[in-house]
RNA sequence: GCCCGAUUAGCUCAGCGGUAGAGCGCCUGCCUUACAAGCAGGAUGUCGCUGGUUCGAAACCGGCAUCGGGCACCA
């Protein structure tokens, strides 16, 4: 970067692409596990493979990467590692949706062609998605990339799967399952939505078998949403405190188009107040009665296939569709007399997440992995603080979950994914799998046939026949390999893994709220179950749980304020914005956003044009920097910041000190935020500083002496101008390089760019991987502050002055400042030659308002602030209506100000209850106020 | 039903006990040799409603309303 050749607005594309490829070819993101430096570490959520990334995963990927620059920037040996996620059922959906508009199904596929074909699928979708990553400059270790189907994760897989079965943690049954028609696969209770659906209830007559009651009962009501599910009933249940119903309990109904004998039980279960206070129990099709089944011994009777047709134990409705069945039950019981009325209902139905079917609870042999005792150890650490939730409240939600939690399914009926490591000898079962088919869980096929062979083989051979093993078909659910992703792709099982041993526990982890249950608990859960005994972290580590802290954001949403996903298709994609605005202008934007304690964000934004005014608004803001540096270049006569070293504090002005001052104040202030995850307060912050303090002041007061005028034309500058040229210099030169430094980590290519192009550093040499600024503390100084506070006020009221006058800009004006306090008295004279500059001030005069009463003219253009008067004697040039309005307008002001502050003093209770300090401010602030009103009335009546 | 958020300027949002803030938008004037993706100046709010605590509330507590989210669900 030369002077020469720097073009006045900044272009991010080719900055932002050679950098990363710097960056990348040199290895700056590649840390060794025995480097020096405390170890700092994240594994990024892994995105799925099931397509492309929107503006969310932008969102935290510029989160997660602000927070590692920044503990790089801070000397840590940081690790953060990507990879992404297969996501079994999403990518096998996609697939299948493929090749069924191809004409084919998986089946006439089969399984290996289907597997290769979804790793084509996950070789596409995963280069476009670290593509988007890459593009985004995202510092990850690109060399350490996992993917949750690489063979080190499955050996982590299959070890985590065999020793949680060796714990008795995994077991197989057949119990009640969501089962999603759709995706013909089991799916967690996590993977099932409520949906709020307007249905029907109809009330159906079971008649009673054994004639009529005493009382002239013959039969009973009961309701049911799910009239196919009649098929299945196999008892009747009632309250058991219901006097209605008490005399019946016990005795039998014939079950309606089936004419099954079931028996009418009592259970608590029921609710007498809701319909009939008559429930029909179906075991094998509904949770609630699955449990009154099982307290009364009542069959299950399946009657319903896996593709959500009914099956032969449906009669005469066999082969129907579980939907046509409903409308042929309702038509049969109809026709047959036994419906006795429909109601319209509205009713949760449970719906598959991926399917976006109604799951059907289905009895089907599973395997589960038992949660209470994992989560028992997740609620021990919590006690103890661990995992550090921020914001704290996310902690709650963490918990409850924990809390009733109940097993969690883990097999699933699809292709792509962790086959389960489990054998059956299918021998003993005639050659096919059943849930009696004996089976061994080992880690490969060859450990599979040793220990088939020792526990079955003599008996088998004696029984003449062969030993016959088959693997289980299934695979596991996803969230199984992506719950052991912070110590799986560190190495685990491995016990000499060296990246585990430094960087386990990682650091943070990073994510939405909309995953706790499914990832963030799912690995402390399984973490747990390897990384701890007995409570005790194992390897020496501080801690067993996998994340010291956990940020949780908000989630990105669309202009409609809706959550930003792929399903609902309003996803925006980062890359145009990226090639419009730049990627650190849409990180900073993105960030910026995010003050606020895990809020969800709205990123504005026109899909027609492409416009969004926020990342706008940031790329004007790295436009800034970037003129800013432009402007430090072409004034720093060639030299660097270590050139030109820090300046001597004995040869700063008024303004140096208070940049100076200000500069450490923000540098202790960012370093703060950025490691409290503060982050969009750190963004806010340095934008302000950057553009107000550094740009829109120091810039412009340094000007003057960055180009000192030789009194008279040709002759050489004093010694005096060129040594306070240099001091110059050296502010800007530190301030600039400094406050580079701090913006790094939301701004990295930029930053890296500009602090190339300031400091001459060497290629190979990265901002990315210096050191943070040390804070210079002498040079604090909040009264110093405060008083060029005072002079910058100064400076706008004569600007606003000459504005109410009319001025043209180029226009000089001569400058009265009139003030009883000798300390504002002396900051105006030491900054009177910055206000000359910043004023086009024709001479600048500070008096004491007694001594120059008679002086000001009374049509002198005026205004009053605080306790100073000033004074544009420009008689010639004064509009007085402007000059009224000027003065009422100050008067009325300060008369608001005098009502409030008065009214609080008169009130005896504040002075002498509040602190004495406030009330002295108070006090002070009235005096003001009341000077200020005299003195504008004053003025404005010499008006006449 | 239970639990969490949110409600502040036209828009998007900070502020969380001491006289209401930012960005964008808007109005006025400026191509002032870093930047018009800019500069200077300006206008804009019964801080959702309602009680209470306090000398003092946008902020703390209670209730209500509206919007959003999570969990659990009765056939």
């Amino acid at each position: 970067m030369s002077e020469a050749s720097l073009p006045k607005t900044y272009d991010p594309a080719g900055t932002e692409a050679r950098w990363q490829a710097a960056w990348e070819a040199a290895g700056a993101f590649h840390p060794d596990p025995s480097a020096p430096g405390e170890p700092f570490s994240v594994v990024i959520p892994p995105p799925n493979v099931t397509g492309s990334l929107h503006m969310g995963h932008g969102f935290e990927t510029a989160l997660i990467d602000t927070v590692v620059r920044f503990q790089r920037l801070q000397g840590k040996n940081v690790l953060c590692l990507p990879g992404t996620d297969h996501a079994s059922i999403a990518v096998q959906s996609i697939l299948e949706k493929q090749i069924k508009a191809e004409g084919g199904s998986k089946d006439d596929l089969g399984r290996d062609a289907f597997l290769e074909r979804a790793w084509a699928w996950k070789a596409e979708s995963g280069g476009t998605i670290v593509g988007q990553l890459r593009r985004l400059g995202y510092s990850v270790d690109w060399r350490r990339e996992r993917f949750t189907l690489d063979p080190g994760l499955n050996k982590a897989v299959v070890e985590a799967f065999v020793r949680l079965h060796e714990q008795g943690l995994i077991f197989r049954g057949e119990y009640l399952v969501n089962w999603c028609p759709a995706s013909g696969s089991a799916v967690s209770d996590l993977e099932v939505e409520m949906k709020e659906t307007d249905g029907h209830l109809w009330h159906f007559r079971y008649p009673l078998s054994d004639g009529t009651a005493a009382d002239g009962t013959d039969h009973l009501v009961v309701a049911t949403t799910r009239p196919e599910t009649l098929l299945g009933d196999t008892g009747v249940a009632v309250h058991p405190g219901d006097p209605r119903y008490a005399a019946l309990v016990g005795r039998t109904i014939t079950l309606p188009l089936v004419g099954r004998q079931i028996p009418i039980v009592a259970d608590e279960h029921v609710d007498p107040a809701f319909g009939t206070g008559c429930v029909k129990v179906t075991p094998a099709h509904d949770p609630n009665d699955f449990a009154i089944g099982a307290r009364h011994g009542l069959p299950l009777i399946t009657v319903m296939a896996k593709d959500g047709s009914m099956n032969a134990a449906a009669g005469r409705f066999a082969g129907l569709d579980r939907f046509e069945a409903r409308a042929a039950v309702v038509a049969a019981m109809e026709a047959e007399g036994f419906l006795v009325k429909v109601e319209p209902h509205r009713h949760s139905v449970p719906f598959s997440d991926r399917g976006k079917v109604p799951v059907e609870p289905l009895l089907s042999t599973q395997w589960f992995a038992r949660a209470e005792p994992l989560a028992a150890r997740c609620r021990a650490a919590l006690d103890q603080g661990e995992p550090r939730f921020v914001p704290q409240r996310w902690e709650k939600v963490y918990r409850d979950w924990l809390t009733d939690i109940r097993d969690w399914c883990i097999s699933r009926q699809l292709w792509w994914g962790h086959r389960i490591p489990a054998w059956f000898v299918v021998s003993e079962t005639g050659g096919v799998i059943t849930d009696a088919t004996p089976y061994v869980v080992v880690r490969d096929a060859e450990e599979a046939q040793a220990k088939a062979e020792a526990q079955f083989g003599a008996a088998s051979r004696a029984a003449g026949r062969a030993l016959q093993l088959e693997q289980d078909p299934d695979v596991l659910d996803t969230w199984f390999s992506s719950g052991l992703w912070p110590f799986s792709t560190l190495g685990w099982p491995d016990p000499n893994a060296a990246d585990l041993a430094t960087w386990y526990p990682t650091s943070v982890l990073v994510t939405g709220f909309d995953i706790i249950f499914f990832w963030v608990a799912r690995m402390t859960m399984l973490a747990g179950a390897f990384l701890q005994d007995d409570g005790v972290p194992v390897g020496g580590r501080t801690s067993w749980i996998p994340f010291r802290d956990v940020m949780i954001h908000g989630l990105v949403r669309d202009e409609n304020n809706r959550k930003m996903s792929k399903s609902a298709g309003n996803g925006i994609d980062p890359l145009p914005l990226i090639e419009r605005y730049g990627a650190d202008a849409l990180r900073f934007a993105l960030v910026r956003e995010v003050a606020g304690a895990g809020q969800d964000i709205r990123l504005d934004y026109d899909r027609a044009s492409g416009d969004s005014a926020t990342v706008e608004g940031a790329r004007n803001f790295a436009n800034k920097l970037w003129n800013a540096t432009r402007f430090a270049l072409m004034n720093l006569g060639g030299e660097t910041p270590a050139t030109l070293g820090d300046p001597d504090p004995a040869d700063l002005t008024l303004a140096d000190r208070w940049i100076l001052s200000r500069l450490a104040r923000v540098n202790g202030e960012t370093a703060e935020r950025y490691g409290s995850y503060a982050l969009g307060e750190a963004a806010k912050g340095l934008y302000e500083f950057a553009w107000n303090e550094v740009c829109d002041w120091t810039i412009e007061l340094l000007k003057r002496r960055l180009n000192p005028r030789p009194a008279v034309e040709g002759v050489p500058f004093s010694a005096e101008a060129l040594a306070d040229q240099r001091v110059a210099r050296q502010v800007l030169a530190k301030v600039l390089n400094e406050l580079l430094v701090l913006l790094h980590p939301l701004m990295p290519h930029l930053s890296e760019e500009l602090w190339h192009g300031l400091t001459g550093a060497p290629e190979g040499t990265f901002l990315a991987l210096q050191a943070w600024p040390a804070l210079n503390k002498a040079a604090l100084d909040a009264a110093l502050e405060a008083q060029f506070a005072e002079l910058i006020e100064a400076i706008r009221v004569v600007r606003n002055l000459r504005a109410v006058a009319g001025l043209k800009p180029a226009q000089a004006a001569p400058v009265v400042f009139l003030t009883g306090r000798p300390e504002l008295a002396t900051v105006l004279r030491a900054g009177s030659g910055d206000i000359t500059a910043l004023t086009r001030a024709a001479s600048v005069q500070v008096l004491d308002p007694a001594a120059a009463a008679q002086r000001a003219s009374a049509r002198t253009l005026a205004a009053v602030s605080g306790e100073l008067q000033v004074l544009l004697p420009i008689e010639g040039l004064v509009d007085l209506d402007a000059l009224r309005g000027r003065l009422e307008k100050d008067i009325a002001k300060a008369e608001k100000e005098i009502k409030g502050l008065a009214g609080r003093l008169a009130n005896p209770n504040f002075a002498g209850k509040a602190p004495p300090e406030v009330v002295a401010e108070c006090q002070a602030n009235l005096a003001d106020a009341e000077a200020q009103a005299a003195l504008a009335r004053g003025r404005l009546e010499g008006l006449g």
